[in-house]
DNA sequence: AATAGACTTGCAAATGACTTGCATTTGCGC
DNA sequence: GCGCAAATGCAAGTCATTTGCAAGTCTATT
């Protein structure tokens, strides 16, 4: 499993360790964004551990490296990270349980373009959370 | 002019104080989301100085009893806090100067329609914020 | 207009997420 | 294996925000 991480850092040049493989693997087994202490208790749980400062500084360098991307969704006051894909996406958050998802699409291509005519403004990027009760948290 | 947020603050129940006036009238001047050293400088410049605690505390109070918003843009890891009104805002941030300024509409009443039905959520609000150069950045 | 009682404020200290300095350890090319 | 740059652990530091508590302020009532 660990080899598979140590090649994704040797492909977006990233020094190999211990540490990183370890969150670079949680990361790629996670479902959802985590913040840097989930990632702590996860490590911890895994096997030998490792330190909260080191944890925030791999995922600084995983930002810098294009391998994670940092959010705020104001929960917890904490910031959350998750691996960089591609696509461009954004996230819906149960204000029941707070369990979030990834939405399908986004909706703001078009948006974008008229904003750029209508204000002047050229958009580098955008960010959108949707709130809502999930489909079990709005049946009980 | 304190009059004026006297008035309000009985309006909205919440017992008058001159801080809480002030911050208030402090609020209705601004024209752009405001944090809360923000609304400290101003205060002092203003006239007696008010404590940074109980700016804080005078926010939390608006917002429980819906006279300001409180928004995380994470611009300097500060909350903002604005007036709340009746049409819901969302903004737009230039990354070249800082300007905080408002977007004309909300682009996304169909697709809150949309989720719900494909996802089953219960959708309740959503937060939107647009990055770009301003006017004036774009052209220097 | 003085007073009581409850609520607010100011101040200082606490909190909690995140960062940093520094001595030690680790990964890796030689 | 050796050496050294880069990464880690630990402890201490930031910085926004919160909280405990004593002192001050509002407002309804007399």
């Amino acid at each position: 499993m660990l080899q598979v991480a140590r090649d994704i850092l040797k492909h977006y040049g990233v020094k190999y360790s211990r540490q990183r493989a370890l969150v670079l693997s949680l990361l790629m087994d996670a479902k959802q964004p985590l913040t840097a202490d989930a990632l702590y208790d996860l490590g911890r749980q895994e096997e030998a551990s490792l330190n909260l400062s080191t944890i925030y500084r791999i995922l600084s360098a995983f930002e810098d490296n294009g391998i994670a991307v940092k959010t705020h969704l104001e929960i917890d006051n904490k910031a959350l990270y998750e691996l960089k894909r591609e696509e461009h996406k954004h996230h819906i958050i149960c204000v029941g349980c707070q369990k979030i998802t990834e939405l399908p699409g986004c909706p703001l291509h078009g948006y974008e373009r008229d904003l750029q005519e209508k204000m002047g403004y050229t958009i580098t990027s955008h960010k959108l959370v949707m709130y809502g009760y999930c489909p079990e948290c709005t049946l009980s």
